[in-house]
DNA sequence: TATTAATCTATTAAAACGATAGGAATATTA
DNA sequence: TAATATTCCTATCGTTTTAATAGATTAATA
C-alpha cells in the first residue's frame, strides 16, 4: 500500500506545481484544498523542503514554493524520499540494497527474480514522469 | 515492503514445484530447506490450500503438494492471495476497487493516474510469469 | 512590537506484522 | 486397537509502523 504521506506530498508537490507562479503557498491552504490533516501535512512539507523538493519562507506571506521547474522532478526521486525504495525486496534495490541473510543464493531465488522485474517495470514508468505530467 | 507472507509462501510454493513428482512434502522439510519459521509457514500453507494451490494429506507421510501444473499458476493469483491487491491504492485497484473520499476527481488526481501507471506495469510482468518460470 | 506562519520535538492511538503456543483432528502403521 | 505422525485451528503476544496531534520555538513582515 502507498503511505498516506506519500499520497499527501505528491498532491501537495501537484498543487504547488499548477500555481501560476512560485509564490509562497501556505500550509493551510494547501491542506484545506487537498482535504489533508493540516499538521500531517507540514512535516511531509519539511522533508520535501529538507530532500531540495521545496523552498520556505516564514512569517507573514510565507509558505512553500516549488524550487524546480516541474519537469525537473522525476517521480524516482518523489518516490524515494516519500515512500522509500522502490524495489520490493532489499535485495534487487539499486539505491538501497541489502542481501537476506536467509537466502543463499540470489541468482537462484524465486523472490529475488519476480520481484527484479516488478522493480524494473516501476522504475520504468517512474523514470518516464515528472511532475509536469500530472497538472 | 513484501510481506515475509508473500517470501515465503511464493519459496514454498517454488520448492513445491522443484518436486520431481506430486507427493505430499512435509512442512518441515520446507522450513528447514528455506529457512523459515516453521509455526509461520504452517499458516502460510493453509490459506494456500484454502485458495486452491495446494493439497493436503495428514498424517504419516502426509504433507502438501501442488494439486495444478506450475505453468497454470499465475503470480497474479498468487500475489493477490498472498499480498492482496496489486494495485498500491484502492482506487486503481481492479480486484478491490474503492473510491477515495478525499478526492473529489479521480481522473485529475496525480496519485491516480501515476498509480495507474505502476499498476499496469506492475499486472503486465504477474501475468506473464507463471510458477513454471522460477524452477 | 504584534502578527503571521514555518519549524521542531514529543507523544499517542491504532493497525499491521511476524512469530509463537497449545491442543484438536485425522491418517497411517504396528 | 493403540501409538505415532502430521496437518489444522484458535488465540495470543511483542514489536514496529503509521497517521495524527499538541505545544513550544523561530523567523519574517507590517
Amino acid at each position: 500500500m502507498l503511505s498516506k504521506k506519500t499520497k499527501y506530498g505528491l498532491k501537495a508537490l501537484t498543487y504547488l506545481a499548477a500555481q501560476k507562479d512560485r509564490e509562497p503557498v501556505q500550509i493551510a491552504e494547501i491542506a484545506r484544498h487537498e482535504n489533508i490533516s493540516q499538521k500531517f501535512l507540514e512535516s511531509i512539507l519539511l522533508t520535501l523542503r529538507k530532500n531540495g523538493f521545496l523552498g520556505s519562507k516564514k512569517g507573514k506571506g510565507g509558505g512553500y514554493y516549488l524550487i524546480k521547474d516541474p519537469s525537473e522532478i522525476r517521480m524516482t526521486s518523489v518516490m524515494r524520499v516519500l515512500e522509500g525504495p522502490i524495489a520490493m525486496v532489499p535485495c534487487v534495490s539499486l539505491n538501497f540494497y541489502e542481501p537476506c541473510e536467509d537466502c543463499p543464493d540470489e541468482a537462484a531465488c524465486s523472490v529475488h527474480k519476480l520481484m527484479l522485474m516488478v522493480r524494473d517495470s516501476a522504475l520504468a514508468v517512474y523514470r518516464n514522469h515528472t511532475l509536469a505530467d500530472f497538472v
